[in-house]
DNA sequence: ACATTTGATTACCCATGGGTAATAAATCGA
DNA sequence: TCGATTTATTACCCATGGGTAATCAAATGT
């Protein structure tokens, strides 16, 4: 990788190699990301995108098979995102409201952050069908995790008797939205957001 | 209007013919909503349109001056019925928190409409500058109404004392999720949903 | 050195769909 | 009855932009 002096290796290796293509591939995402939350999917050209990396059109076409593929690996980007979060909590320790109240944080978190607004600022018929299911497929899972824990609160006593489903579309609702009006040159910032939220959605829900 | 045998003229008044006009323009409107939201805006040719009414794209422009005139109409007709109840609160008796709850009601059964699902499905950056203005107007007036009956309510005793705008956006958020995930033929009734959610959105900031 | 693969470019294709004449038919007012 | 207006139709135009073909250059590795 680097010869005695220090310096890089003009000869890159071959997982060197992969490396440089899978960050080119992150390039063409987040500038692609960047302009469809500016100005929206239909609104972004695929010159545009290539432009702003100072390339080409075709040159796109060596890394995502057309513009719907970016797309789809956009919204894949955040939902892992959110997956991790998920397992993070569900590997940690707390009672099902401590969890919950972990979950609405990061998720609003997120929600301030491009890879998280895409999740929901994304048109679900700008995808194929075949995206369509596996996109309805990891939006269940992230749905599950919200009234998992709540379910597990009202076992654990930690919070009080409810729907967990309808609560967890109020919730859901509430931090979708943040993805909506929060903008990073505002006065809020994103974690003082997410404090907040995260008292006043469970304020009617705990026990205490 | 009418000839003394109950048979309605074959000769219009201006009256009617006014009427009549109106009339088309209305069935474009919900035809056009009803693609515009079956299929996402971009997916709608103004063929399609035309076709639903029987009638073909040019005739479209006798009525509208183009496609995005028709998916501001739409908007406008949407915020017209937010409006409304708006305004029938205002005008009717009760505290800030029960003028709250009929607005979450209201508001909430308006997202099970078509009317009131544009409001949100439609994406901002589709509109003119001009438009996105008015737009923008329209719905700093219903964010408002949240707001101040929230600080009526503080103020006459029947809220906590809380930040209007942070529980404004609570609300508004939950509400406006109701147009993504509420399906007429789903096992919940509008009604039963935004009874629930007048509940459930008000549990933590009543006093009693 | 040299054939091979990779990655990027230029030049092009072409379906799509919003929008516009030119025109015809129906309706109106007088 | 007859010119004027309204409303609709057919036949177009044409900018846009996703996607492709042919080609070129550069690194690869044997």
């Amino acid at each position: 990788m680097s010869t005695a002096t220090g310096q890089v290796s003009p000869f890159p290796t071959p997982e060197r190699r992969r490396r440089d293509r899978s960050a080119k591939r992150e390039a063409i995402l987040d500038t692609a990301l960047e302009l469809f939350l500016e100005q929206g999917y239909h609104h972004v050209t695929l010159n545009q995108v290539a432009e702003r990396l100072h390339i080409t059109k075709p040159a796109l076409y060596n890394y995502f098979a057309g513009k719907t593929e970016i797309l789809f690996a956009c919204w894949m980007a955040g939902f892992e995102q959110a997956a991790e979060a998920i397992a993070r909590i569900e590997a940690g320790p707390g009672d099902g409201l401590t969890r919950l109240r972990a979950l609405i944080r990061d998720y609003g978190l997120l929600m301030t952050t491009p890879r998280g607004r895409c999740l929901i600022r994304f048109d679900d018929r700008d995808f194929t069908p075949e995206q369509r299911d596996r996109i309805s497929a990891c939006k269940k899972q992230v749905d599950a995790a919200f009234r998992s824990w709540i379910a597990a609160g009202i076992e654990d006593g930690s919070i009080r008797p409810c729907d967990p489903k309808m609560a967890a579309f109020v919730i859901g609702g509430a931090l979708n939205w943040i993805g909506q009006w929060h903008r990073d040159d505002g006065p809020m910032s994103p974690q003082a957001v997410v404090d907040d939220f995260a008292d006043r959605l469970t304020k009617g829900l705990a026990t205490d």
